[in-house]
DNA sequence: TAGTTATGATACAATAGTGTCTCATATGGT
DNA sequence: ACCATATGAGACACTATTGTATCATAACTA
């Protein structure tokens, strides 16, 4: 593939990664002056801003299957492979406050939904099973304990960016939290 | 006060709030036909898009206060205030999926900064006295169980739009998870 | 009821954003 | 080195959005 071509695509790609989390609002011409690339180029590789967000979407999906493939891989299941899924996915907490703000556009891509669903189906075989083998309250809804898993990655993000805390510290204070809780019982 | 205008101001935040909720794109003439109102009329009681958006803002925030106030007016005080927090706020997720979304424009201003911080203190508060009583777990930070209620009230409002979980449910799911995490130990 | 004023409709100018096209140039593939 | 092609710059038409102004009318206050 020519290298011109990806060039540009990556710098279009991240550019507009890093400024449409901030501002989902930005302009194209913003975007293309941002990725040090013609305004035309970008109409050429993504013609239209729908398109450019599923773009990114499925590219953050894409990090997201790549991280959890080794999880699979190594046959892990229930609550194990949920704390390895939330140690994996740590560095990629961007990705998913990325998700949740552009959702509402990004979920009318198909491809962007099959992968989606895709995921989903995985992590709540992982929840599913951990519940079967006692180690994950039965009474909590599958859905309910990926909702929160997804939107804990966004706090991690926030942490990670605004207060500055160490991913480390990140990592071991979520699952102090998702596996017990803030209570001392 | 004129009722004329508590009426279409009422109109204007109710639309806004619904509208940007969904698309924070949505432009301003878009949001005054949806509210049945003049697009003069918008312009009239806020001059630009920053403004409406810290009116919605500032309403959601007093919203929360009020909330908040008969907590505070009884005394509770560590864990227990954080638990009638949770239920108090439970029917006002929306609102904190509205902060979020519009949180890097409405925190530039100078009303919204100072309600969130007066209520953040407050919380933080809660959480410390928890600590101190041995109820909640000194390790986690309060800065991180604050970020992870926001954002599980963020889950919350998604669990009510869009799976159609009951609000009962809901707030049961909400507290278990907040309190003893997803194991069993 | 009389006077005030908020409103919707409309027009208007100014700006910003979109999407397409052309063309000389530079960069990459082979 | 040669050819193919992706690129940036610029021009262009078009639409959407913003922000302001005017004015007759309706709704409110006192």
């Amino acid at each position: 593939m020519d290298l011109r071509i990806k060039k540009s695509t990556r710098a279009l790609l991240d550019a507009s990664f890093q400024v449409l989390l901030v501002n989902p609002r930005a302009s194209l011409s913003e975007i293309a002056k941002l990725a040090g690339v013609g305004r035309a180029t970008l109409y050429r590789h993504y013609s239209t801003r729908e398109e450019l967000i599923a773009a990114i979407a499925i590219e953050s999906l894409d990090l997201i299957e790549q991280s959890l493939a080794p999880i699979i891989a190594a046959k892990q299941s229930g609550l194990k492979a949920v704390e390895a899924m939330v140690e994996k996915l740590l560095p990629l907490a961007d990705r998913f406050h990325f998700l949740q703000t552009v959702w509402t556009i990004a979920e009318l891509d198909r491809q962007v939904w099959a992968m989606y669903e895709t995921q989903m189906n995985q992590i709540w075989l992982w929840i599913d099973e951990g519940q079967k083998k006692g180690e994950i309250h039965a009474e909590l809804s599958a859905e309910w304990i990926v909702a929160v898993i997804d939107s804990m990655l966004y706090s991690a993000s926030w942490m990670l960016n605004q207060s500055k805390m160490p991913e480390q510290h990140v990592k071991e204070q979520f699952l102090i939290l998702l596996k017990h809780g803030i209570t001392t019982e």
